[in-house]
DNA sequence: CGCATTTGACCAGCGC
DNA sequence: GCGCTGGTCAAATGCG
């Protein structure tokens, strides 16, 4: 959300009156003065409340912006509502049973134990986080029937199985598929059954078609289910990877999921209203 | 026979 | 440099 207008150096926000003393009709004034003080009050009082007046319709019409993009934030959080695409692995509870098969991603990090990761580990994340943005990595989550051992994930693509192999933290094995629709597609995509929870595959795409799919996909009506649930990424968290993300479809992606995760949030809401408030009648 | 899948071998990256 | 691991290759195999 766009909150940069909250410190615009060309809105003065400052509604006190100034020191300027009210003159009251009838009130004797305790010192004399002649009629030209007077009139000279009046018109800086009358300037000083042609001002406030300007302050205010000016805020009125901030007020109204702000009112505005609220509003279409709060339609987009719809539509992002069924966006599974992320970089990370922390993506939701489901998934994070998912996280714990993902690729490379988050693995050094895991193994040191979260927040005693090193220095270097950090750099070898922020390394690893720029070269998987170079490719759009996305991340699919469908549950299944635990006793279909098959890894098939229906997606509306046509894919081609090329390998398998048992990872070190996953005992189910992971299956290897090329996009074989076109020729020139060289998308790809790992398929896993989750370690915690073997209802749930795990798919992992890399890259982006470029062409159509084969025909409609069963995966919009799939993904919600899994989605739901799902605890966003803290907003700090998501902001960093946001930075760090150079496809402007996965940065709207991030910057969607992290409108989604603000707006959620009460403590986020209380904040933004006690700074708009604060600003307004300090 | 042609195509997709399976599976062991090979390669590259990384940590120690 | 060595070992471990994930990813890919390609020959073997299976199926329609």
């Amino acid at each position: 959300m766009e909150v940069a207008w909250l410190n615009r150096p060309d809105v003065d926000l400052d509604l006190t009156i100034g020191s300027s003393v009210l003159h009251i009709p009838g009130r004797p004034s305790a010192m004399k003065q002649d009629d030209d003080d007077d009139d000279s009050r009046v018109k800086t009082l009358r300037a000083e409340l042609d001002r406030a007046s300007e302050e205010n319709k000016r805020l009125k019409e901030l007020l109204a912006d702000v009112v505005g993009k609220y509003e279409a934030l709060r339609g987009r959080m719809s539509d992002a509502a069924v966006v599974v695409t992320a970089v990370d692995d922390d993506c939701s509870s489901a998934a994070a049973a998912a996280a714990s098969v993902s690729p490379a991603t988050n693995l050094k990090t895991k193994t040191v134990g979260g927040a005693a990761a090193s220095a270097s580990d950090e750099l070898t994340s922020c390394k690893r986080a720029r070269e998987e943005s170079k490719t759009k990595i996305s991340k699919l989550c469908v549950r299944t029937d635990p006793s279909d051992s098959s890894l098939v994930v229906k997606d509306g693509y046509q894919w081609r199985k090329y390998g398998q192999k048992v990872t070190r933290d996953n005992p189910c094995p992971r299956a290897y598929f090329r996009c074989s629709f076109a020729p020139s597609c060289s998308v790809k995509r790992k398929v896993q059954r989750s370690a915690e929870d073997t209802s749930i595959l795990v798919a992992t795409y890399e890259g982006e078609h470029n062409h159509g799919q084969s025909h409609l996909s069963p995966v919009a009506n799939k993904v919600p289910a899994i989605a739901e649930g799902v605890p966003v990424k803290s907003s700090k968290k998501a902001a960093e990877q946001v930075g760090s993300v150079t496809s402007p479809e996965l940065r709207r992606s991030l910057v969607e999921q992290m409108a989604v995760t603000l707006t959620n949030n009460p403590t986020f809401k209380t904040a933004v209203a006690a700074a708009i408030s604060g600003r307004m009648f300090h």
